[in-house]
DNA sequence: GGTTACAGTTCTAACGTTAGAAGTTCTAAC
DNA sequence: GTTAGAACTTCTAACGTTAGAACTGTAACC
């Protein structure tokens, strides 16, 4: 008998019905109730509608955690990013769970950013936890270790650049976009352009391969360029922003053009700038990476590179679906569109004003 | 036997190990495994340290699956908000993440802006999800299906105030905050303090108790006031800060003061402002709620009322556990405290720039 | 009347963990 | 030498779901 018996509309179940409940509430077997869920054949249509009213009844849901169990699957990938109040990761992470939703998974957000332990347990997968795949963007772990623990679980990497072959990965032409970035602002009438951003120590991250882009655009079109306009650093961050400004200020009247490798550091650059009264963008425009909402309601509003994050988000699902699917093919890179999108903070010099 | 036989360095487990393999290659049973996991007596040291190195050996890591199967715990809480890529509740979901690792729950992140059905399953307690409470921040949901459900789900509310006793809400005082607000303002010498946010519709929302302190204060200091310097709307975000801004702009010369619900608003309504060269805070102080860190590197950067999230989030928890926990009490209110922070978009009219 | 085919249903073991019940071994006391 | 109890281990069922194997019943065909 059912471990609850309706005493009226009052009464509630105290725990979820189960499967079994169903079952003996219809008078029919475990299976066939399975059956009627799963919508297979071979149920006659009497039995159906009366286990379909038993579940109405009950208002039955089936176990995930059961079903876990039995299948070794969750549909339960985590989005391992340093930290979920970050703008870019915020827009990023949201991208991902729209995408989630339509490939049929849930996305489970998890901080790395305050250990290196926590980055290796999503470098891992998680283990315990019966997570199908992992989306990672690593910061600080070793690349060899990623490699290592990457072969044993579905995993696709976004924003930095490990060593080729770790795994799959998918971004925008970091390089090219920078070429870009510096074409618009020569069009603009930009000639001495300094750049921030970029480790110098993590010869494949995202800065990196913008800082060569950079420094390939400058030379192609024999645009000046100084050691002292190009500062390095390792966090992308408003404080960095600010940071960097200030060294660049004794400078500052050497350049027309900063570009920064995230919207955050351009975003503390200019403060810092505006705060020394440096005008921007008509002494010094600036431009950074990512379109973060927050650089549109800026004085000036802030010109940056934009990638498509929904298209990211869906090839992201694609590559970790494949995976978890047991695609063992080599990593594979996928490449997103970007676009300038071109706001107040790189304007072209016009003669008035 | 072991379902893997270690043949070397290069060879690795291709599913993870279970308890049953870590018993059989320490010869013992199941239980005597479990003891030595969850650290109980009644285990002779050296048969502790064989199953032990079993463990080691095999890399094992209890199945929190198969935990939560026996348990019907599963120490995962849903954290339900509109969009993640919100700056507050990014910031938001940043404190209760670190916080649930402090009283040991993971915080799974649901988005539920998209649809009420959304909201609903958050609400219900995701059935069939084994979550074992649910922080959630009701944007459009009929508080009477909320109480309705939350009569079965371990629920603390965020955000928004719904009708009292619906489960338990942790926030500031709102009403309070919005007259340290205008006192704030009138001691800086404004007199015409304009006012943006708060849904009539749903009286105890936060806005609605935000207006209500308004309102309170600017009658009490004596301050001038006309229903056209009141601009009611339902979304906090930076298009209704624009839009809202876009309204008041006819009358802008006769006011000095804006006070706006969020953070996001008043983001939004200086760059109105600034775009039809109204000067803030010369012409117009502006403020808001939330002290989202994009506001801090505006230019002006922007006052704000400000929550100890850390703080909040801990209560936050400290109520979901006890309900957990079993706790049927009425449904309780929780205070944070709040602070001014000041910055340059409320700075005082001061006789000299 | 017997065979075949198939529709519809039940039985059972399995996923990994847990803990109560039951069993075994050992020590110490009478 | 027996007994009590402690120390330690094994046995077993349970959590909720699933699917293959097995069973029953019916209809069609020769």
């Amino acid at each position: 008998m059912a471990p609850e018996v309706d005493a009226g509309a009052d009464s509630r179940p105290t725990r979820p019905a189960r499967l079994k409940d169903v079952a003996e509430l219809a008078g029919v077997s475990l299976k066939t109730v399975t059956n009627v869920v799963h919508e297979r054949r071979y149920v006659k249509d009497e039995t159906r509608a009366r286990v379909k009213a038993a579940i109405a009844e009950l208002g039955y849901t089936p176990s995930l955690v059961g079903r876990q169990l039995q299948s070794g699957r969750s549909n339960i990938v985590a989005l391992a990013v340093p930290r979920i109040d970050e703008p870019y990761l915020g827009a990023l992470a949201h991208a991902l769970i729209m995408a989630g939703e339509r490939h049929g998974y849930a996305v489970f957000t998890d901080e790395t950013g305050r250990s290196d332990d926590h980055e290796l347990r999503a470098a891992g997968g998680y283990p315990g936890h019966s997570i199908d795949g992992v989306i990672y963007s690593p910061l600080a772990v070793d690349p060899q270790r990623v490699t290592e623990l990457s072969r044993f679980t579905p995993m696709v990497l976004l924003g930095e650049h490990l060593s080729e072959g770790t795994a799959d990965y998918v971004a925008i032409d970091n390089e090219q976009s920078a070429r870009d970035v510096v074409r618009h602002l020569a069009e603009s009438g930009r000639q001495r352009i300094a750049y921030v951003g970029g480790n110098p120590n993590r010869p494949s991250s995202v800065g990196q391969l913008r800082f060569q882009g950079f420094c390939a655009a400058v030379k192609e079109l024999g645009l000046e360029s100084r050691d002292e306009w190009l500062l390095r650093c390792d966090r992308y961050s408003r404080e960095a922003g600010t940071a960097m400004a200030e060294r660049l200020l004794p400078r500052i009247d050497e350049i027309d053009a900063l570009v920064c490798a995230s919207d955050l550091l351009a975003i503390g650059a200019i403060r810092t700038l505006i705060e020394h009264q440096v005008r921007v963008p008509d002494d010094v425009a600036v431009i950074g990476w990512d379109n973060i909402i927050d650089g549109r309601y800026l004085s000036p509003s802030l010109s940056s590179v934009a990638t498509d994050l929904d298209l990211l988000a869906d090839k992201t699902f694609e590559a970790l679906i494949s995976r978890i699917d047991g695609n063992r093919d080599p990593a594979r890179i996928y490449t997103v569109p970007h676009q300038l999108v071109i706001r107040e903070s790189s304007r072209p010099i016009s003669p008035s004003r």
